[in-house]
DNA sequence: ATGGGTCCT
DNA sequence: AGGACCC
């Protein structure tokens, strides 16, 4: 998807190898370039020796993937109408339509035959596009679109009497005509997934990828034929293809048949798993039991799991909110950006609170964000009003570079109320970022920091990983602040004595990085950051180092390396969207139609043809400038807006 | 591993 | 607050 993405963005692209690199690793790459060896997630060294001709795109700044990806949850949303569609990362939703599917079989039924086949009637998709994308033909007599599981059901229906019923058909040409939609609309191909559960859906989306859909058309009713599709199918499968069986889940289960099963076994098949084979359904199914299962991990997710097997999922699909639970930002350190001083790691969370304040006007003001995402009720009057509220931030950093740290280990985390002052969009961001760092994460930092023995003797930190999170998200507003969290004036109250507690904070770090030697102009002042600070804090420590603030020029950068530089080199570069870029194309979706009624989910990637009438068809003006611009790059153009 | 997310304990 | 899972 990633890829896709990046292809709407530069259209070049299309047809290359192309990769996507996330600091020292390719996050993914197109199909071009794993048909030349490229594995996702492979380092960069290997993939550029392995394929000289890769091309990489930055995908550190995830501003585009996650405008695609708010386009297309819209545009299935707004097509499903009232079904749920709940999203699972930035590519792919599941969608169950049960209900669309039943009541589009109701009305079929007082419907004489149709010449076109039939009229599947869909919620309307949304004011700018066509009429008639209110609902689509379909023949009901191809049966299902793409592939379909078992794979003789279309040619030997007459003979085994088992024919798809009629809702997983209707259902298949609803994936088929959804995923036309998002490829004509937005510009991204995808592949889907049709079953009676979600883990089928995702599971059989996954199995012819690009741009394909396949369904999977028995009915979980424990009958004979049931069973034996569905195990056909996942018997072979490694267990880790089943949502829920992740690493953890899977070692436990490894550690057991390793250590259980092979004193009392002479059974080859079972010596193999000892090494690196793959735990497969079929051995967890015929080797161990539910019981088991519930007592190695868990009574409810052991019972869970242990029903997977036989592909049996009950999950219900759970309708995405429209704004997220949490959003939080983060950047990731190698050992050589990664050793900081107090004063470096206040820089680098300085700059990360930037980009998260950034990113909540773009996401969670109304009148702010990009264009398209969400649609603005009043384009004439610009409301500037902040639709939720997050009342927590989060701070977590994982320490140290080592290389044999488990994923996920050596992260801390602490939080805080989130200081309702941030919200003033009056004030200048640099301004309310600083005011967090002083108000609640330098404290937060020292925190976590300042219980390392090891950090405390050489002053220095090993970190890998900063992350800052705002969560806990309310629709109401918070009750008004008493102000004063950016004044430079000192108050009376608690909130000066805080303020005037972290200030401190400040300066003693400042010295005890310089090896406690004397406060001078040539001790280690570190004066990018200095002229970082906020004017207030700025005085308060160089009166801890005893200079005198008019004996400095602070205003003239030291060295070239001025602050806002840097700032916007790490963070805002990326979101600087070329207002020329060219259009579009691309992505994966996985999406899903459930339950009692079929699920698919898909992913795909970008393709190189025609994807699109809509998205060629001539000029149109720009609502904000007014600029005469070729529909297939008003995307980028207002994206242009947004990040400037 | 990257830069995100969700839910459960 | 951390851990498991997902992309």
């Amino acid at each position: 998807m990633y890829v896709a993405c990046e292809r709407l963005r530069n259209p070049s692209l299309i047809g290359k190898p192309v990769g996507v690199q996330q600091k020292g690793l390719l996050a993914t790459a197109s199909y071009e370039a794993r048909a030349l060896g490229v594995d996702k997630l492979c380092s960069l060294r290997e993939a550029k020796q392995r394929c000289p001709s890769l091309i990489l795109v930055n995908g550190e700044d995830l501003t585009l993937y996650r405008y695609y990806s708010r386009r297309v949850f819209n545009l299935v949303r707004s097509a499903l109408g009232t079904s749920p569609v709940e999203k699972l990362g930035m590519d792919e939703l599941f969608c169950d339509v049960t209900d669309m599917v039943t009541e589009h079989l109701a009305e079929l039924k007082d419907t004489s035959p149709h010449p076109r086949g039939r009229w599947f009637s869909l919620a309307e998709v949304d004011r700018t596009t066509p009429s008639d994308n209110k609902g689509f033909w379909y023949d009901p007599s191809s049966v299902c679109p793409g592939y379909i599981i078992p794979e003789d059901i279309a040619t030997a229906a007459a003979d085994n009497g088992v024919t798809p019923s009629t809702e997983i058909i209707a259902a298949s040409h609803l994936a088929n005509h959804i995923r036309h939609l998002v490829l004509s609309q937005i510009g991204l191909g995808s592949s889907a997934g049709i079953a009676y559960n979600k883990t089928l859906a995702k599971l059989v989306g996954n199995l012819h990828k690009p741009h394909q859909q396949t369904t999977l058309t028995v009915h979980p009713g424990a009958t004979d034929e049931y069973i034996s599709v569905v195990r056909e199918l996942l018997d072979p499968l490694d267990a880790r293809k089943l949502m829920g069986f992740g690493s953890k889940v899977l070692h436990t289960l490894r550690d057991h048949v390793t250590g259980s099963v092979r004193p009392f076994t002479t059974d080859l098949a079972v010596e193999d798993r000892r090494s690196d084979t793959p735990l497969t359904v079929g051995f967890l199914r015929q080797h161990l039991t539910k019981q088991l299962f519930c007592t190695l991990l868990g009574m409810q997710n052991g019972q869970k799991l242990w029903d997977l097997l036989d592909g049996k999922d009950e999950e219900p699909v759970k309708p995405s909110p429209e704004f997220p639970l949490t959003i939080s930002i983060e950047d990731s350190f190698d050992e050589r950006r990664g050793i900081l001083d107090w004063s470096g790691v206040l820089r680098e969370i300085e700059i990360l609170t930037n980009s998260l304040l950034r990113r909540l006007e773009i996401e969670l003001v109304d009148g702010g964000e990009i264009e398209g995402v969400r649609t603005d009720p009043s384009p004439s009057q610009p409301p500037r009003k902040w639709q939720r509220y997050p009342s927590q931030i989060r701070l977590t950093i994982r320490g140290g570079h080592s290389r044999e740290i488990a994923y996920n280990a050596n992260r801390e985390s602490r939080s805080a109320a989130l200081p309702v002052p941030v919200f003033d969009l009056d004030v200048p961001r640099i301004e309310r970022s600083q005011a967090l760092i002083r108000q609640p994460l330098s404290a937060l930092a020292k925190q976590i920091l300042d219980k390392g023995v090891e950090s405390k003797i050489t002053e220095k930190y090993e970190i890998s990983i900063i992350n800052i999170a705002v969560t806990h998200l309310q629709i109401t507003p918070p009750e008004k602040a008493i102000n004063a969290y950016f004044s430079s004036e000192t108050i009376i109250g608690e909130s000066s004595m805080n303020t005037s507690h972290e200030r401190s904070a400040i300066g003693v770090a400042h010295i005890n990085g310089s090896k406690r030697a004397r406060p001078s102009h040539a001790s280690g002042l570190d004066f990018g950051m200095l002229r970082e600070l906020p004017p207030d804090i700025r005085e308060d420590v160089l009166r801890e180092y005893g200079i005198d603030a008019s004996e400095l020029d602070l205003e003239e950068p030291p060295n070239k390396q001025s602050k806002s530089n840097s700032v916007s080199a790490a963070n805002t570069g990326p979101e600087d969207i070329p207002a020329d870029s060219p259009s579009e194309r691309i992505p994966e979706i996985t999406w899903n139609l459930q339950n009692r009624t079929p699920v698919s989910p898909s992913t795909s990637d970008a393709e190189t043809s025609s994807s699109t009438e809509e998205i060629e068809t001539g000029v149109t003006e720009c609502e904000l400038c007014g600029a005469v611009i070729f529909g297939w790059s008003m995307d980028a153009h207002k994206a242009y807006h947004a990040g400037s």
